[in-house]
DNA sequence: CACGTTAATATGTGCATGCATATTATCTTA
DNA sequence: TAAGATAATATGCATGCACATATTAACGTG
């Protein structure tokens, strides 16, 4: 017995964690039921039922009602990444963030946001173009849509002292949202601004976010050269 | 009242969240305590308790002993991303997926992935490469180097009809693992496998999986033009 | 034998309660 | 008054119990 600590619901986990680790119970194969468990551990079936639900939520065991549980065949790596505000991310690196707002104009949607993004027909939305800046070295480049509907105090904020990112969870706190990551060739522009060579792959999301039916923002962002983004699963 | 459904767990989840959201509680501002709402839902602590600690898990709200729940002032964009495995990702968009072995044998760790990727000083790591296929057309280009200590039973696969990543999870379950996203351009070899002009940017991840202390495979993918890697939040 | 009904069963969830633990506020005491 | 001991308090967790619900197996019935 590598005896799990405590009967903690935290240490049943590790224990059943271990077994589906060491292969005692295989990949697909049913495990015993919570009160077979929670006698064998001596606790409660609330607490072996707080360890197998959390084992399902990372994806490792399947469980189904009447069915029981089982390893699941195929877990899945199911990584839970944080993407900070641009201005956290750059101080965690110990560096000093700063941004600049190259453009900020009222303009309408470009047609090609018109399928995901779907603001009043015909209404302006407010453009802004940032660079981000890590101790005075280009970070990222963003470009952003907002939809005065959802946000209208931004009407009137010029932005250059709080990023948009920052006024926007604070002001219009999205519901849910899309996320999506892909890579990019530096154009001309884009190389200009982040101080890379043309044609250099750049790490680049997207994003929406709504407030329920409403949406708010559409963002680009647009990484300087050797950006990762790193998450533990 | 938007009278939350029923009292149950998720109900009341739905009425803090709908509180949050229309800022009835603002950001950085404390709430009530459990007790509190668990008399004004007309329901147990412990049920309050669920919706709470379901709400701090995904960051919306932070909560101290003593101190008490209040609204997150930066909630993290927390995206939980799912990794399926690539026959998997293929096979959801309907199209056909194979694969084929490029390269297959036994070396020396490359000096690059000493420092993470610490194996049994001198020994051989198996070395992989291989090209994936959706309906004929490149998919993603993988390079993998397998521990032998920590998976003895791939020295005598073949690794042809099942691939390396649907093995390694059924013979030698990983416990955690780094994962870090990032942009490459092609180089000429890269272009020829996955049919991309040269210097094309492409996606690409890159994964060590560890059981415990010890590490199990290091693998690069490098995903072929158009490629986007989505989530929700 | 096919098919729909019913019963059995494992997980999901809610409740009341008690104790544990972290953190803050307050009260002593030198 | 400063520093340390102590109490108060909010969340965290475990327990025992009851009932809900989904799913499977058994059972009838035509």
């Amino acid at each position: 017995m590598t005896t799990a600590d405590t009967n903690s619901w935290t240490g049943i986990r590790a224990e059943l964690l271990r077994r589906i680790h060491s292969r005692v119970w295989q990949p697909g194969e049913q495990i015993p039921h919570e009160a077979d468990l929670a006698e064998e551990f001596g606790c409660a079936r609330t607490t072996v039922n707080r360890a197998l639900r959390d084992l399902a939520e990372s994806g490792l065991v399947v469980r189904k009602r009447r069915a029981g549980t089982r390893v699941a065949l195929n877990p899945p790596q199911r990584a839970t990444l944080t993407i900070p505000i641009i201005r956290e991310e750059v101080e965690a690196l110990g560096k000093t963030y700063r941004h600049s707002l190259l453009e900020r104009d009222f303009r309408p949607l470009p047609p090609m946001l018109h399928g995901a993004f779907q603001v009043t027909l015909g209404a302006d939305v407010l453009f802004l173009k940032t660079l981000h800046f890590a101790d005075d070295r280009p970070f990222a480049f963003e470009e952003r849509y907002i939809n005065l509907d959802a946000a209208p105090g931004a009407r009137d904020m010029t932005f250059e002292d709080v990023s948009a990112n920052e006024w926007l969870v604070h002001s219009a706190p999205y519901s849910h949202g899309d996320l999506s990551f892909f890579a990019v060739n530096a154009d001309e522009r884009m190389s200009r601004k982040l101080d890379a060579a043309p044609g250099t792959a750049l790490f680049s999301m997207e994003r929406i976010t709504w407030s329920g039916a409403l949406p708010i923002t559409h963002v680009r962002l647009v990484y300087a050269p050797g950006y990762r983004m790193r998450t533990e699963i």
